[in-house]
RNA sequence: GGAGGGAUGGCUGAGCGGACGAAAGCGACGGUCUUGAAAACCGUAGCGCGAUGAGCGCCGGGGGUUCGAAUCCCUCUCCCUCCGCCA
């Protein structure tokens, strides 16, 4: 959520970045409600004081028993009674209005951010490694997993249907161990606190962290129980401290998270997205940051090479990419993605999206924090990144390991949960 | 799923229609005292909108009754106790 002070002071400046991101923007009808808004708020709140300092005075006669005088005055305010209730009636629409337009408007990019209008326009930091030679043409994860008996996509739809993965045997042990390892590894190498958080969480949490009311058809919900099911531990997480004034001195707080993640995936198709690529329910470990304002983009920063390491650490081909203005996600001033490499189909595919969300989020939550034991609250800044995504992990290790006779090589850092250095 | 009891400031907890933005205690902050600290004593202090003013709003959320609601009514959410079911 933006600042309302914010638009209404610039509201060109606002709208001219906010359409970086190649969306047709207006404020218009925002700046009219306010406009409305603050009007109407002038007089009804003269019309409030008017009616406490009489409710005082009846308060007051009543008690000196002229019930005469109060009488008189309790007729008098009846009607200014009744022209607040309209007025109140006529606000709450208003306000309604306004602020559900306020919650759909995605957050203000940051000047770093290479402003274009398409996807493909992103800045390439940094690569690791280099592309894998094979001697033989190499195969795709679904056939090596097949070939394997550790992927089984038949089976898995006909327990829930399409886009949803069923490891096997040494599949189901190697999706289990990344896991395990990105979890130790963040906890032990790169001090994040672990949370176990739930899976299912409710309207308020979507809310704050940006889900809703935008993007409620991408999410499966519970309607008997008013709750959603988890679609990326980034929302669980910037729950944690909602509502909440945090202690300067725990900034920044760190956390990280293992959560399966569910997705509806409504409107996305793609013949090159097969397998394990798009699922309507995957594993992630999340990393996730409470920072104060100033620290948040070296924080950013930190937290993409937090990522990175368990590339480095798996030996598998990637390269960061910094997001243009247009591939911005609606919460994040600025994105950098991790993408490994994917032999079957010759492209990059992304595995880690890491964001500054500055208070976009703290704003929508109520979170924040106090410099000084008398200073006013104010909002934190929230970032979120993948630490990674398992299920495309899984295919990048499938793929870049695979050997002429389909057996697969476990990289190093695996092989202690696997007990085993070769899937085959 | 059934039956009850709750939700008040950083915490504990009183208030149950008018002088209440809210007693009291603890904690916090500032000061006095002290070589320093503790104790004691004095003082300050909630959050939001708004201009650091006036004013308005906020006692779990939403709605209602009333001239006036922390207080009465309806509804939702969450927590606790008991019964039932269950990994």
């Amino acid at each position: 959520m933006l600042d309302l002070k914010l638009i209404r002071d610039h509201p060109k400046e606002v709208e001219r970045r906010l359409r970086t991101r190649g969306e047709p923007i207006t404020l218009d009808r925002i700046l009219k409600l306010d406009e409305e808004r603050r009007q109407i708020v002038g007089h009804v709140e003269q019309l409030k004081a008017q009616r406490n300092k009489a409710s005082e005075e009846i308060g007051r006669l009543k008690r000196e028993q002229k019930e005469r005088d109060a009488e008189n005055l309790i007729v008098e305010m009846g009607k200014i009674a009744e022209e607040i209730k309209s007025l109140d009636g006529k606000l709450s629409q208003i306000e309604h209005e306004l602020n559900d337009l306020l919650a759909r408007l995605p957050n203000l990019p940051h000047a770093s951010v290479p402003v274009s209008g398409n996807k493909s326009d992103k800045k390439i930091l940094r690569e690791f490694g280099r592309k894998p030679e094979f001697s033989f043409p190499p195969k795709s994860h679904v056939e090596l997993g097949e070939r394997l008996k550790i992927l089984d996509f038949p089976r898995a739809a006909r327990i829930a249907g399409s886009r949803f993965p069923l490891y096997r045997g040494l599949g189901a042990m190697l999706e289990m161990a990344l896991v395990q390892f990105m979890l130790r590894y963040q906890v032990q190498q790169n001090n994040y606190i672990p949370i176990f958080p739930p899976f299912l969480g409710n309207a308020e949490s979507f809310f704050a962290a940006g889900q809703l009311p935008k993007f409620a058809d991408q999410v499966y919900f519970c309607p008997e129980d008013h709750l959603y099911l988890n679609p990326t531990a980034e929302i669980l997480l910037t729950n944690l401290h909602r509502d909440e004034i945090v202690d300067d001195a725990e900034l920044p707080l760190k956390y990280c998270a293992y959560t399966a993640c569910f997705r509806r995936e409504a409107g996305t198709y793609g013949e090159e997205e097969k397998g394990l690529i798009r699922m309507h329910q995957f594993n992630k470990v999340e990393l996730f940051k409470f920072t104060r304002p100033e620290e948040s983009y070296t924080e950013l920063d930190s937290l993409v090479e937090d990522a990175e390491d368990i590339l480095k650490e798996l030996k598998i081909h990637y390269r960061a990419a910094l997001l243009p203005s247009c591939d911005l996600g609606q919460q994040s001033t600025k994105t950098i993605d991790l993408e490994v490499w994917i032999p079957s189909q010759n492209r990059y595919y992304e595995v880690s999206s890491c964001s500054n969300c500055e208070d976009f989020q703290a704003r929508r939550g109520n979170i924040r924090f106090r410099r000084a034991k008398t200073s006013k609250p104010e909002y934190l800044h929230t970032l979120n990144g993948s630490g990674l995504a398992t299920s495309r992990l899984f295919v990048a290790i499938l793929e870049n390991h695979q050997q002429p006779d389909s057996s697969v090589l476990v990289p190093e850092a695996l092989r202690d949960y696997l007990k085993t250095g070769r899937l085959q």
